[in-house]
DNA sequence: AAAAAAG
């Protein structure tokens, strides 16, 4: 129990500097700069042959001018003893309900080895201990091999990032090898494959995901976002490029300047879809996506992933969708009976000194001391810096991320904490959605958001593939709006409600407070098609067919935890 | 009302 970091909370905690890791490889060799993809992805894997636990060094690689070896950055905490490998811990489960729509829905598979992704990439799964696929891995898998659009709904933690990568790597090693490749630097990136995403932490945590799935493949893949430096990004560029991954404002300027063309696109996915098409980033993405030279829909795949998806959003998103099918796995957004939810009336004057509380309590429990990180969201920047310098000054290790702070300030914030070094971090909602922190076992609302969503969004930094979790929320007035939504959320994911709250949900029923979808029920979403039935028609001219007999279908999934959104 | 994303 020595290990948990509030066992030496008494003492002053100054800042400590978190050790620096290496999170991307910097150099790579000339021979390895213009070397075109081959049509036969075996080339590149020469490990066909060798056991699945061979993993060469990247100095030996290197040295080769192969690819860096992404597997072996050594993950944190490793001092904990803390093995994550495959992350099976899943008993929890028997029934995941599971929603399909749509015309021609294949059916999922229960093992990788039943559907055909490729030597390469399933070295690559294994190198990742990933054993069984999860359930929305299950069912978006074999949709996205059949080359079909997808909006996909699935809890947080749950493996939404495997489920689009697998299919647009065995996509491009299976027909984008006969691809004409520029044998120089070309000056324009020409990507086959776009993944977008609404932050630059969250890209670069694709970024490094998707290095590792496309190792050995011969499949080049390059990140751009804001805040750092162009030139590191040109670079990259250069080099070649058949996955982009990128936020939203850098990719528009680079396209700007003619440094990368949207034309060769087949495949684009969207994660955190719905806060793209949301009212503060649905300009730029429609611009990226029907104005700016990329082929339309039916000329290329779209995939559409997030835990949450509104009804609203669908109808935005479904412009950039031709025929495709709806897959909603797993209970209402995230709440997976994992994350133990807890509300509790404080007075806004009253947080800090109840957030101080909890963590001495944290500390005298002594549980947690593997997950012992404790993510606090915050609603305002100037609020996490306030209230970061406050827990510090009270002796608490704190970091905090949010917008208004430079980008190597936000990185070395999130490395601190998933370091330990800091193991207390404030946050705004930038850090709401799709990071994935291995050891956060509590996330704290010191403010509760507006939309019930991000509400679910934030809770599932926590609980994530498969480890149990625990999520406190700080209800004040001002929250009163929030207490229908809120209630609903934690009745349908078994939690259990305070009489305060549900009396609170009651008073403000007829007023404002958004209540949980349309059709509400167990699901974290449904086709809005199904509620809309005519009103869908899309500019793809795409419409919808009611076949229930086929299209609709609960799943009997038992969840293996392995890869995460 | 706020957050994010371009600089």
């Amino acid at each position: 129990m020595a290990a948990s970091w509030a066992d030496e909370m008494g003492e002053v905690v100054k800042p400590a500097s978190a050790p620096s890791r290496p999170t991307r490889p910097s150099y790579v060799p000339p021979a390895r700069r213009n070397k075109p993809l081959s049509a036969d992805a075996r080339e590149y894997c020469p490990l066909s042959s060798a056991g699945p636990d061979f993993i060469p060094s990247s100095r030996s690689h290197r040295a080769r001018g192969r690819d860096p070896n992404p597997f072996e950055i050594v993950e944190t905490f490793s001092e904990l003893g803390v093995s994550d490998g495959g992350g099976i811990n899943f008993d929890a489960y028997d029934d995941i309900p599971v929603e399909t729509s749509g015309a021609d829905v294949p059916l999922p598979v229960n093992t990788f080895a039943e559907i055909d992704l490729g030597d390469a990439l399933n070295e690559n799964i294994k190198r990742c201990k990933y054993v069984k696929p999860t359930p929305v891995q299950r069912y978006a898998i074999p949709i996205s091999l059949a080359g079909r659009d997808l909006m996909a709904c699935a809890q947080t933690g749950s493996g939404k990032t495997a489920a689009f990568c697998f299919p647009i790597i065995s996509g491009i090693i299976r027909h984008c090898g006969l691809r004409q490749r520029p044998a120089r630097k070309a000056r324009i990136a020409n990507p086959v494959a776009l993944i977008l995403s609404p932050t630059r932490e969250l890209s670069s945590q694709i970024h490094d995901e998707v290095k590792k799935f496309s190792y050995l493949t011969g499949i080049k893949v390059a990140v751009a976002y804001g805040g750092a430096p162009m030139y590191q990004q040109l670079r990259d560029l250069e080099k070649g490029v058949d996955i982009l991954v990128a936020t939203p404002g850098r990719l528009v300027d680079l396209i700007e300047r003619a440094r990368v063309a949207l034309q060769e696109i087949k495949y684009l996915a969207l994660d955190e879809a719905d806060r793209m098409l949301d009212m503060g980033f649905e300009p730029q993405i429609r611009k990226i996506v029907e104005q700016l030279g990329m082929p339309p829909p039916g000329m290329r795949q779209t995939m559409l992933f997030s835990a949450t998806f509104p009804s609203e959003i669908q109808r935005l998103a479904s412009d950039f969708l031709s025929n495709y099918i709806f897959l909603a796995v797993g209970r209402v957004g995230s709440s997976t009976d994992l994350i133990s939810q807890r509300v509790e009336y404080v007075r806004d004057v009253d947080k800090r000194s109840h957030l101080m509380d909890l963590l001495h309590a944290q500390r005298a429990n002594g549980i947690y001391s593997k997950q012992a990180l404790i993510l606090v969201f915050v609603e305002t920047k100037r609020g996490a810096d306030s209230l970061e310098n406050w827990l510090c000054v009270n002796g608490f290790p704190a970091t905090a991320i949010h917008g208004d702070r430079t980008q190597p300030e936000r990185e070395q914030a999130l490395r601190s904490f998933k370091s330990g070094a800091t193991p207390i971090m404030v946050a705004t909602d930038v850090a709401a959605r799709g990071l994935d922190i291995p050891h956060v076992g509590h996330v704290i609302n010191f403010d509760l958001p507006k939309d019930i969503d991000d509400y679910v969004h934030r809770i599932g930094r926590t609980g994530r593939a498969g480890k149990p979790g625990l999520a406190t929320a700080f209800f004040s007035d001002v929250n009163q709006p929030l207490a229908k939504s809120l209630s609903e959320l934690m009745q349908e994911a078994n939690q259990e409600v305070p009489d305060w709250l549900l009396s609170c949900a009651q008073r403000s029923s007829y007023g404002g407070g958004k209540s949980r979808r349309a059709g509400g029920g167990r699901f974290g979403g449904h086709d809005y098609r199904r509620s809309h039935s005519y009103s869908g028609g899309s500019s793809s001219g795409a419409s919808y067919q009611p076949q229930p007999a086929q299209g609709y279908s609960f799943g009997n999934a038992s969840i293996i935890a392995t890869g995460w959104d």
